[in-house]
DNA sequence: GTCTATATAGGGATAGAC
DNA sequence: GTCTATCCCTATATAGAC
């Protein structure tokens, strides 16, 4: 009961400062003292730090497996783009601690790596059949190699924005409210494909994610 | 004399030692053992590992804003943004643990995080510089915030390609070889925006960059 | 310039009392 | 479940002999 309570509030908790901080960090000590436990009870709640990423990992694969579902049974519109850019940027950063020392955690955890690449394949797939069904509703025209290529741009950009977004400017935070410039961000790699009509709309609605 | 090199040995193992394993996981006493020196020794020529960091970034920096500087007095072309990208994944590569760990190594000192916003500005610039060129000379097609958010994301894709490309597949070191498709990626971010027979032409030359 | 020896600090992790 | 106490280990850094 109380157990419960404290092995959930451990890992919010992990979680908020991995974000905050960065991963490498905090200590099991830093997150003890934060929750007003000591460490020795956390360490009666996970085995180690590695236990707690990787707990916070399943999370975060969960959410994200939600979020790179593709809408089934017919064709996929623009705003259903810009809908599951939304859902994967929202995840992207609410476990953006996982992104901001990507390379370091995934080396250090043979299991991550392979479970991430798991999610990065997927993604790329949903990238592509997207990118295809809007070929076949012929709201965009690229040719196969073309579409190969931006789906890979779009992982790239998508997966790095909140790193690059946090080394761009001098100011060291990030904010929420740089998402929708990722987003944005993403989408004009795939304007130049659409058709005119298309095209026009979109820029449109980027004024609003222009920050 | 004998000291002129063992700093400079002290420099080139450190930087070997970063690359090859990251480089919060190399201490000063890894790199003192892997010289054969003693840990007092290298505390001797540098104060301390962060000592050691800035002064490899300093040749970075240098490089970098080498590789950075466009041809003046005529519009470029292709061959040049080609040659150009050469250069800065060259530099890239040969100083590729700063890229790993980019965001905890800038989050952790103030001075460099100024330093590598400003490499970022130049890189920005240029690129947009080079792009325009090309919109003059009648090569490439785009309006000017096209050209604003191609520029941008010509820089997170070279940014973080070296870092994409290791977490995207399972095998976990990239090789010098992979450059190319990196090249390759940031070559197709433009090639919607190029004329027909530059798109063609593109087309024909990547094919040897695509691994 | 270089070494040996050592100080200090901190993180990870466990044992055993309550 | 939780705490206190503690151990081990590693990393950074310095002092002083050679």
């Amino acid at each position: 009961m109380a157990a419960k309570q404290t092995r959930e509030r451990i890992l919010d908790t992990s979680l908020a400062m991995f974000n905050a901080q960065g991963e490498p960090n905090v200590t099991t000590n830093h997150i003890a003292d934060e929750l007003g436990i000591s460490p020795g009870n956390l360490y009666y709640h996970y085995r180690n730090k590695d236990d707690i990423v990787e707990r916070l990992f399943a999370r975060y694969e969960s959410r994200m497996d939600d979020a790179l579902s593709v809408p089934e049974g017919r064709l996929p519109n623009l705003e259903d783009v810009w809908l599951q850019l939304h859902l994967v940027f929202e995840c992207m950063w609410e476990y953006r601690f996982l992104y901001r020392d990507l390379v370091d955690i995934l080396a250090r955890n043979r299991k991550l790596r392979q479970r991430f690449a798991r999610i990065l394949n997927r993604a790329a797939a949903s990238a592509q059949t997207v990118l295809k069904g809007l070929a076949q509703a012929e709201i965009l025209r690229a040719t196969e190699d073309e579409i190969h290529a931006t789906a890979e741009n779009v992982l790239l950009v998508a997966t790095f924005w909140l790193n690059y977004h946090a080394v761009r400017g001098v100011n060291p935070e990030p904010a929420q409210n740089d998402l929708s410039h990722g987003i944005y961000q993403v989408m004009l790699l795939i304007a130049p494909f659409l058709r005119d009509a298309e095209r026009t709309h979109l820029n449109t609605l980027a004024q609003a994610y222009r920050r």
